[in-house]
DNA sequence: AAGAACACCAACCGCCGTTAC
DNA sequence: GGTAACGGCGGTTGGTGTTCT
């Protein structure tokens, strides 16, 4: 067969999401151009992870940063400059997009209103206001918040941090326990409620017939659980722990469909 | 009510590091 | 060791929804 000319571009449909949450339940999230010819997808591999990572993960949160995460974004730009990725780790279920968009929209406003403040001189400062203080009272470092910095590679360039190691102690230098708690605390009380509702209309329902554990409801615990796990797992190792029930029950009822 | 301005977010692009051959 | 392919990352853009005038 002959197609492969012309990828397809631009949003992704319903479809497409579905045939990549399967194909990607069934050999993981990592061999993703495989997954791009396999899945029959006209996309290219680079898309289909960026979806996936961006969009379809299932340990995604959704939804306005916690001033907890508003918190610790600026705290972490701090020492480690646009390294999003790399923030985007310590915050579990945000994406490096998610947190480069919130970054820019939020301190862009910053930076003009910062300029605008400049003249004069008494104004408030740092009282990061999208919206005039849905953040809680954020405060953020005055270099951070002019406006080359929205562009520069680490404020602290020569603070930066190097090496894994001290990324570890980093991320301890701001009572991270102490944040951590307080956004379990707040998301217990809101998961208990929103427990497999997918949030904000995310169309996860066609797929969880495919990908969730075989009996969802049936299961001890809810697809949640599973989704959180996975995110927090780094090796293919640790999917292989979940994957197996995935691919019985997808491969039972659409394996006709593969040819490998 | 309509248009402008702004905010948000999904997706693409290009570069770079890693891996496989 | 060289090279091609791939995956990941950061920067950027464009579309859409929301708020403001």
């Amino acid at each position: 067969m002959m197609m492969k000319e012309d990828t397809r571009k631009g949003p992704w449909t319903e479809q497409e999401d579905l045939q990549l949450m399967c194909f990607v339940g069934l050999f993981g999230d990592r061999r993703w151009d495989f997954i791009a010819k396999v899945s029959g997808l006209n996309r290219t591999g680079k898309s289909c992870r960026l979806r996936w990572v961006n969009y379809l993960h299932p340990g995604l949160k959704r939804g306005r940063m916690t001033p907890q995460e508003e918190r610790l974004v600026l705290e972490l730009h701090s020492q480690w400059g646009n390294r999003w990725s790399r923030i985007a780790r310590r915050l579990p279920g945000r994406t490096d997009n998610e947190i480069k968009n919130y970054w820019r929209t939020h301190m862009r406003k910053k930076a003009q209103e910062r300029k605008r403040g400049l003249s004069s001189p008494s104004s408030s400062s740092s009282s990061f206001s999208p919206a005039q203080g849905s953040t809680s009272g954020v405060s953020l470092p005055e270099s951070q918040i002019m406006e080359g910095s929205l562009h520069d590679k680490g404020v602290n360039g020569d603070l930066a941090v190097s090496g894994d190691q001290s990324e570890e102690e980093v991320a301890k230098v701001y009572s991270m326990d102490q944040i951590w708690k307080e956004v379990a605390l707040m998301e217990e009380d809101v998961s208990s409620k929103k427990v497999y509702e997918g949030g904000e209309g995310r169309k996860e329902d066609g797929m969880c017939s495919l990908l969730s554990p075989p009996t969802p409801m049936a299961s001890p615990l809810p697809w949640n659980y599973y989704s959180d796990a996975l995110w927090r797992m780094d090796d293919q190792e640790d999917i292989k722990m979940w994957q197996p029930t995935i691919n019985d029950h997808f491969v039972s009822n659409y394996g006709h469909g593969l040819e490998y």
